[in-house]
DNA sequence: TGACGACGTCGCAGCTAGGC
DNA sequence: GCCTAGCTGCGACGTCGTCA
């Protein structure tokens, strides 16, 4: 017996949820060590950093709460912590280094004023809706940090009143094209510099495709065309191997640069090199 | 205005390594 | 053997910009 192949619309009426709804307040273990947690600090009499000392002795396991209060969640602290103590034990720090721990958490996220604040606070229906809104903040801050390098770059292209493009693609070998985020023109539109943009504070395999990314414009490239890029953010931190997946691109010389935003000073010198080579650096009125 | 792709963030799983 | 941490990859998520 044949069965008749289902019409578009009727295959799409036949489409359902697949994940569970997730309980807005859990009850799972990690939740209930996260109030047992927040209770016991709660019950330390005054919040000072010698004190926050003393409940890390007992609950070393816990001190990722009060990451939690400062608003870093799980990667987030992570990456701060290997940025600033080399590794993103927390639980070991605590134990190892309390005084170090709670000293970073009070200078950088102001943990004493923050959690004395906080833990004895009673919220209402709207704060925690607002709370639960936190990914929407999230999403809108990443965009707005992985612009960051961008605009930097576009502002030194403007500076230099190149010919350029962003966000866009080049073209190079055997007709060959691969993403880039600036790209200088001549004024007869040939591609002659192509340059990468990647921040990222957070962590993830975004990263390596970021890097695959470069590997392509490296491979796809000509041999008249320059290619730069411009890599930035804590998160590479966690990813090392990516990161020196580049660095080696560049070390064999596969690309032509590899900058942060604090060495932007020897792209913009770079970059003015290249643009010179290919005569793109359009002369100032008046001169 | 809605659809869509691109983007960075995030949590998690699986594996490995080192210390006790 | 157990615990902890590091590394890597996967995929869901929300937002933004673009385009028709």
């Amino acid at each position: 017996m044949i069965n008749r192949v289902p019409s578009f619309e009727e295959y799409l009426g036949t489409l359902g949820r697949l994940s569970a709804h997730v309980d807005p307040i859990p009850t799972t273990p990690e939740a209930d060590r996260i109030r047992r947690a927040s209770a016991s600090l709660a019950d330390i009499g005054e919040i000072t950093a010698q004190t926050l000392v003393r409940w890390l002795e007992t609950h070393s396991v816990d001190a990722d709460v009060l990451a939690l209060t400062v608003g870093l969640t799980q990667e987030k602290m992570k990456n701060n912590l290997r940025n600033h103590f080399g590794t993103a034990g927390i639980v070991t720090l605590a134990r190892t280094k309390p005084h170090e721990l709670i000293e970073w958490l009070d200078t950088e996220f102001d943990l004493v004023r923050s959690l004395a604040a906080q833990r004895h606070r009673v919220y209402e229906f709207g704060d925690i809706l607002v709370a639960r809104a936190g990914t929407r903040v999230t999403a809108k801050t990443a965009g707005a940090s992985g612009r960051k390098i961008e605009d930097e770059l576009e502002q030194i292209a403007e500076d230099l009143q190149l010919n350029f493009q962003t966000r866009t693609r080049f073209t190079g070998r055997n007709g060959q094209s691969a993403p880039c985020d600036l790209l200088v023109l001549d004024d007869e539109g040939r591609q002659h510099i192509a340059v990468a943009a990647k921040g990222f504070d957070s962590t993830g395999s975004k990263l390596t495709d970021a890097v695959r990314e470069i590997e392509e414009m490296a491979s796809v490239r000509l041999p008249t065309q320059f290619v730069m890029a411009v890599i930035d953010g804590i998160g590479w931190k966690s990813r090392k191997a990516d990161l020196q997946r580049i660095h080696g691109l560049w070390t064999s010389h596969q690309i032509d640069g590899m900058y942060t935003l604090a060495t932007l000073s020897d792209f913009r010198r770079d970059l003015t090199r290249f643009a010179t080579l290919h005569d793109l650096i359009r002369p100032v009125a008046g001169e």
